[in-house]
DNA sequence: AAGGAGAGCAACCGCCGCTAG
DNA sequence: GCTAGCGGCGGTTGCTCTCCT
């Protein structure tokens, strides 16, 4: 098994709390396999009397988190999907820092990753753009501008066949036409690498490409209907399920989405789709406000451009945008804005 | 090639809510 | 009602790695 990750190396400073006789720092590949064993055989909970009976000298705390965010067998790191990215967004858009709840709806991933990815991915890209994370105008251009693109990538990466490069206007985009997808590794990103889930894998039908509505696992539907950039968001849920199928003129159609269980062989808690509803009746309204404004005076669409690699995960050659967006696209949301008055 | 800056991420810290005594 | 113990959560730290100059 590989501890070594990336963060704390095994060998440096592992500390030993003198009068509790407790260590700290960073986990040895010894105290892994202890804590798996004796998980295996006791089961999970109970974490002090936990790491006494197991002869950790850690807290229980520690053993707790070591083995949430790591050892678990079902946890995923790495490699976080485009789809996975547009689900962090939706939510994150939706509850804040909840970081636990959203983790509940991305199986295998912990709430610590996800926190991670936020600060050093979007947080990193607020900052560059000189406006507060929690700020209305950032959630407006991660709404209006990011997750669209978000949208349009899944898209292409699924219709487009493997190592295709997609030059094209994508089909929709109607109201966005200017939007090329001039990318080289499309592809790549939605080609999930599990370092030690067996039976993950995202399935492109969640994506209703005659909609441009994503529908994720527990039936939550990235429902906006982002060619017009108004956002009309719905869920799948006990209460509407039955109408699954319909559709409104653009958004409202909601693809009859299984278990989890039929993604991932992981159990599933509760009914979150519930909640995600709940949570969409209290708060979203605001989210209906246009963005028009915020993107003639404050953004820094240069800094934008400058520090797009984000969504990619890394892949600087894959850039989100490109310098005709930068423009096209306030003007469009404008546009937009003005034909929903 | 060297070193500085920034990114990535594991692990810790402190607070809060729940529960049993 | 009070308190201690515990689990859970979000915020923060600090170490290593990678990239850039």
């Amino acid at each position: 098994m590989d501890v070594k990750g990336r963060g704390r190396s095994m060998s440096s400073t592992i500390q030993i709390d003198e009068d509790m006789d407790l260590r700290r720092g960073p986990w040895t590949v010894d105290e892994d396999f202890t804590l798996i064993n004796y998980i295996a055989n006791h089961g999970e909970g109970r974490w002090n009397s936990l790491a006494r009976c197991a002869g950790l000298k850690r807290t229980g705390k520690s053993c707790r988190l070591r083995w949430l965010n790591y050892l678990r067998p079902d946890v995923r790191r790495g490699n976080i999907t485009l789809q996975e990215q547009l689900l962090i967004l939706e939510l994150h858009s939706r509850w804040g820092n909840r970081w636990s709840k959203i983790a509940q709806h991305l199986p295998g991933r912990t709430d610590n990753e996800i926190k991670n990815y936020w600060r050093t991915r979007v947080q990193k890209h607020a900052k560059q753009l000189k406006c507060d994370v929690n700020s209305k105008q950032f959630k407006d251009t991660m709404r209006y501008l990011w997750m669209p693109r978000l949208v349009e990538r899944i898209q292409a990466a699924t219709v487009a066949p493997a190592n295709t490069s997609i030059n094209a206007t994508t089909t929709t985009t109607a109201t966005t036409g200017a939007c090329s997808i001039g990318s080289s590794t499309s592809t790549k990103t939605t080609t999930t690498n599990n370092n030690n889930s067996n039976n993950y894998h995202i399935n492109n039908n969640n994506l209703d490409v005659q909609t441009g509505q994503m529908v994720l696992p527990h039936g939550v539907a990235i429902g906006h209907d982002f060619r017009g950039a108004q956002v009309t968001p719905s869920y799948n849920t006990p209460e509407n399920s039955s109408t699954a199928g319909s559709s409104d003129s653009f958004g409202a159609q909601v693809s009859p989405v299984s278990d989890l269980t039929d993604y991932y062989n992981i159990p599933v808690n509760n009914n979150p789709s519930l909640e995600c509803f709940q949570a969409s009746q209290a708060g979203y309204q605001d989210s209906l406000t246009s963005p028009s404004g915020y993107f003639n005076n404050g953004l820094d669409f240069q800094a934008m451009e400058q520090s797009n690699q984000w969504l990619d995960g890394g892949d600087t050659s894959d850039n989100l945008w490109n310098v005709d967006d930068m423009w096209f696209l306030p003007q469009q949301l404008n546009n937009n804005n003005n034909n929903n008055i």
